[in-house]
DNA sequence: AACACAAAGTTTGCGACGCAAACTACGAGA
DNA sequence: TCTCGTAGTTTGCGTCGCAAACTTTGTGTT
């Protein structure tokens, strides 16, 4: 069993994790997310599409701002994520 | 706090697990952590290069076969990562 | 001793990816 | 409408993980 690779890169660990914080359908938005971790507008988008393209996540352009949301598929990857972690390091 | 990129590739973390499975001065020889991973030994090699510019891990040529052995500082490095994961993951 | 084969280790080139700078689009206020 | 600021996107660069190809070293055989 192999530790996922869209999940494993630092950045989208920790949106994954802030994410993970929210109740289920809850959002953050773009800026939220950008400057709750430091990033460049260019850096966020392109771990926002990685975590898109693999299901993990659902974006909504809402008028001002767009929100950001984990999927559940986006919860269980990140649940077998750290389970596999745990797995490895005990 | 930033987790240590030296440690977090998955391949170079997995073969600091196995070797601080090891008592404090054993060591696992170079072909026994190839096939041991399933690694090449070109892939093997440059991250035990890594792992020593880090001064992570020391290697020694003993006639046949190399030994690689994790130093003090890479136990204590992979304490800080161990629990710099913890702290990011709960 | 010399050759041959194999095991051990190293170098190199390619492809993928994270990053931020540069660019574009959209809105609100003057 | 024009301008300025915020929001989001595209692009190019540098780094890095990977494995194929190469080199080295040792052992057994004649």
């Amino acid at each position: 069993m192999e530790l996922d690779p869209v999940i494993h890169v630092p950045t989208r660990l920790r949106l994954i994790v802030s994410l993970s914080e929210l109740a289920p359908k809850d959002t953050l938005t773009f800026a939220r997310l950008q400057d709750l971790h430091g990033l460049t507008a260019g850096n966020l988008i392109t771990h926002l599409r990685k975590l898109e393209e693999a299901g993990y996540v659902r974006t909504l352009k809402e008028g001002r701002g767009t929100s950001v949301a984990l999927t559940d598929e986006g919860r269980a990857a990140f649940a077998r994520y750290r389970a596999r972690l745990r797995e490895l390091l005990g």
